[in-house]
DNA sequence: AATAGCATCAACCGCCAGGAG
DNA sequence: TCTCCTGGCGGTTGATGCTAT
């Protein structure tokens, strides 16, 4: 079990490619496309397993690729989706175009994970460093307990997602542990008077998405996060209170955002695990529920709700997306479709649908 | 100059889901 | 329904390059 019938056989190349190998597969790709990747090595010519192929492919060949170091930008991007969505690296990879989940699971491991713990913030949690291990001297003593606890939010997660059952899920998985994250930092942020810290400095960051909005084929994110023309967000700046935060943000509707923006003192954590664990704690990890006056109690709403979050779960951008376009960048239009070449000609289908969720952020810098 | 330690990244491994037969 | 095959994903490893001593 496990490893795949192609790479038991006999004289199957392993390791590095050498610049032969990949213009074999290059040009084989460029002419036929791949087809069924457990054919691509032999119709090619290569001593490699499809496997091996469709990776070299996919993280190296693809010439829709973004070469080259991630701008601040992205990396704020991925720790924002990494907070919501986990290590679920496909996903994040999906809202960085011309970005591969390997790379992004590289960046995070060796470099945005360190820059978090320097911030004092815990990578996996995306809770304050020093709330994780309060919490880790409280609650250390009944571990036992939590090992239970831990195989029933795995449960939950499971319908959720409708996805593997796999022990890295039950283990890793954040977004549940997001919803009293970001509780944490609002908490500390409400209580402190500050926001510093999370994404690497502070949280002024605005997203706007929209369906339509224009983005380069091969987008430099510099230039398509500045599209709005608004001041692009300053990481090393500080907010000096909670209420900048506010008072930048619009005062309409700010249903969507985190509850880093807003969180009331008064909620109690537990609500979220009640008849809808998963939905709440991710409505309450993204402040819906939060900035309700009340809780949904209509049983209809609460299905349909919870369809909306299941797909969201999937594709979170659709979420900011709708958010952004009601109420937030109603004065941002969008221009143009971004069209099925670029990405679209590469990417399996799959990729193509994610990717063509193009979206527009506009960040904010300091007030 | 040598080398130990660290950082980065490409590639592999193991597992799972879903489709085909 | 079962088995096999394949694609896809996330975790991990090993090679390589860089830096500090």
């Amino acid at each position: 079990m496990g490893r795949h019938s192609c790479c038991y056989k006999q004289k199957l190349r392993k390791g590095l490619w050498s610049p032969e190998e990949d213009e074999k597969l290059l040009n084989h790709i460029t002419k036929y496309g791949h087809g069924c990747w457990s054919s691509v090595p032999k119709q090619a010519g290569l001593q490699r397993c499809g496997k091996s192929c469709r990776l070299r492919w996919i993280n190296y060949l693809r010439p829709d690729l973004k070469r080259g170091t991630f701008s601040q930008e992205e990396e704020n991007l991925i720790i924002e989706l990494h907070s919501v969505l986990g290590n679920r690296w496909s996903q994040i990879a999906a809202q960085l175009p011309g970005r591969t989940d390997n790379e992004i699971k590289n960046l995070w491991n060796s470099c945005l994970k360190k820059k978090l713990r320097q911030k004092g913030i815990d990578p996996v949690t995306h809770k304050p460093l020093s709330e994780v291990e309060n919490v880790d001297e409280e609650e250390g003593k009944t571990r036992s307990q939590e090992k239970t606890a831990e195989i029933s939010e795995s449960d939950e997660l499971n319908i959720v997602r409708s996805e593997s059952t796999s022990k890295s899920d039950a283990v890793s998985y954040e977004p549940k542990q997001s919803s009293i994250v970001l509780k944490g930092y609002a908490t500390e942020m409400e209580v402190e008077g500050s926001c510093s810290n999370y994404l690497m400095g502070n949280y002024p960051i605005q997203m706007n998405y929209t369906s339509t909005d224009n983005i380069p084929n091969n987008p430099n994110s510099s230039h398509w996060f500045n599209q709005t023309g608004l001041k692009p967000f300053d990481m090393n700046s500080e907010f000096t209170s909670t209420s900048n935060i506010m008072s930048i943000l619009p005062q309409t509707n700010t249903s969507f955002l985190p509850n880093a923006f807003c969180y009331k003192p008064s909620e109690d954590v537990s609500m979220s695990s009640s008849s809808f664990p998963m939905k709440n704690s991710i409505l309450s990890s993204w402040g819906i529920t939060d900035c309700d006056t009340s809780i949904k109690e209509n049983q209809t709403e609460e299905e349909e709700e919870e369809a909306k979050w299941n797909e969201y779960l999937h594709n979170p951008m659709l979420m900011l997306q709708n958010q952004a376009s009601e109420s937030l960048c109603n004065e941002i239009k969008p221009d143009t479709n971004l069209g099925p070449d670029g990405l679209g000609d590469i990417l399996p289908h799959s990729k193509q649908q994610e990717s063509s969720q193009s979206y527009n952020i506009a960040a904010f810098g300091q007030v």
